[in-house]
DNA sequence: GCTCATAACTAAACACTGTTCATTTAGTGA
DNA sequence: TCACTAAATGAACAGTGTTTAGTTATGAGC
């Protein structure tokens, strides 16, 4: 039994070194760059190697994505330790943008990529990505409560939301934010989320000081 | 001279025969899945044809994403016939997220596909896809100065408004709506659009009526 | 130690892709 | 009719994802 479990780590490492050598060509090429071949040569395997742990390569970039999605979920619930709602929503949405930018290869992947097999791709998300969105929903429902927001269908003002910040990282990393400079697209995307969410209170976050503070935006 | 003409012209008519071609292709089956050689069998001429009119592939994508580009900025002007700048921005949107919703494979080649040719890319945008911003960013000021938006950079509110409704439209396109029953999307739109715009001002669209009137979102 | 079945691996091929180029065909001007 | 030019193409090249038949290594049972 013991080296059947050894054979199983030793194939369950192979992937994960296919798995990881492959998105690291990808950050380097990206991923519509990188073939078969490119990832057999790296790891020093034949091309047909790879095929013995994977079904094709629609399934190498299926589990990238759903391990996008899974960094995702982790770096967004560190937003959540906020208390107030609209504080947490705002944090929450800095966040995902975050994430984007930081890694854009993954989030091209998760949001922006055709999907090959649309069946496939359904089914991986509604795991672990309709958890995120699930997320987003009972933080806008909190807003809501508080009368941060007006008070209309939970999941419009959720894809809202959602909307509005795939729609900024998704410009950006399609290179469509060359309006702002590299360095000011952090604070820039502070503005636009004050934009979206203050406005509905008429409040202004003070995010240095983590506070809310009355005032009109600048 | 006249011959020379008629020669120009036949030549003229091969490129929007291919095209029209590709184009229609495209619709069908989604561009990744289209080959030059799907294009050549179409047109009855053989593959080697399409490269005496086209350098390669991504040219005649280009040409097609430039022809996207002029339909949107067309589609777009209808919008701003509207008096009340705040109106004429709500207008601008839908009239956008419309076209993404018609056109989503213009759209897709616009806005979502990734670039194979970065210099070419920006080139093209620069023309008529700048002035489609600048049409944005127009409106957006005249809201300003109407006391719509608070007073903050223009070009952070145009984007921020621009990233609205790319994010609704490609999440749309790339099937994330799922939580929206097909004929609930326009109406969907609408809820959006209004959950943006009108918080600014704490008034709502009557969009029935085409007018302002005072209270609160539902 | 020696077989032998099983698992891991790969060389070679297949059917594609975009693209090029030498060659053929068609059409015009003299 | 003849020569010249432009249009069109067949055949090839290098590359892609993927399959399969065949080879090598490895552990189990004697």
């Amino acid at each position: 039994m013991s080296i059947k479990q050894r054979k199983e780590q030793e194939k369950s490492e192979m992937r994960t070194l296919i798995l990881k050598t492959a998105m690291n060509l990808f950050l380097e090429k990206g991923f519509e760059n990188i073939t078969i071949r490119n990832i057999a040569e790296k790891i020093e395997y034949s091309p047909a190697t790879i095929y013995l742990y994977f079904k094709n390569k629609d399934e190498i970039l299926f589990t990238l994505r759903r391990e996008g999605f899974e960094k995702l979920y982790e770096h967004q619930k560190t937003s959540l330790k906020l208390d107030d709602p609209l504080m947490r929503l705002h944090k929450h949405g800095e966040a995902y943008i975050q994430f984007a930018l930081e890694n854009p290869e993954y989030y091209d992947l998760m949001f922006m990529m055709r999907g090959p097999v649309k069946e496939m791709q359904e089914t991986n998300d509604c795991d672990i990505g309709l958890a995120s969105y699930e997320l987003l929903k009972t933080n806008v429902k909190e807003c809501m409560d508080a009368g941060h927001f007006p008070v209309m269908n939970i999941d419009i003002v959720a894809f809202s939301l959602w909307s509005y910040v795939h729609g900024i990282a998704s410009l950006i990393i399609r290179g469509r934010g060359i309006m702002f400079p590299e360095e000011g697209i952090k604070s820039m995307v502070e503005e636009a989320l004050n934009f979206m969410l203050v406005s509905k209170t008429e409040k202004k976050w003070d995010l240095e000081n983590k506070q809310i503070i009355s005032g009109v935006n600048v």
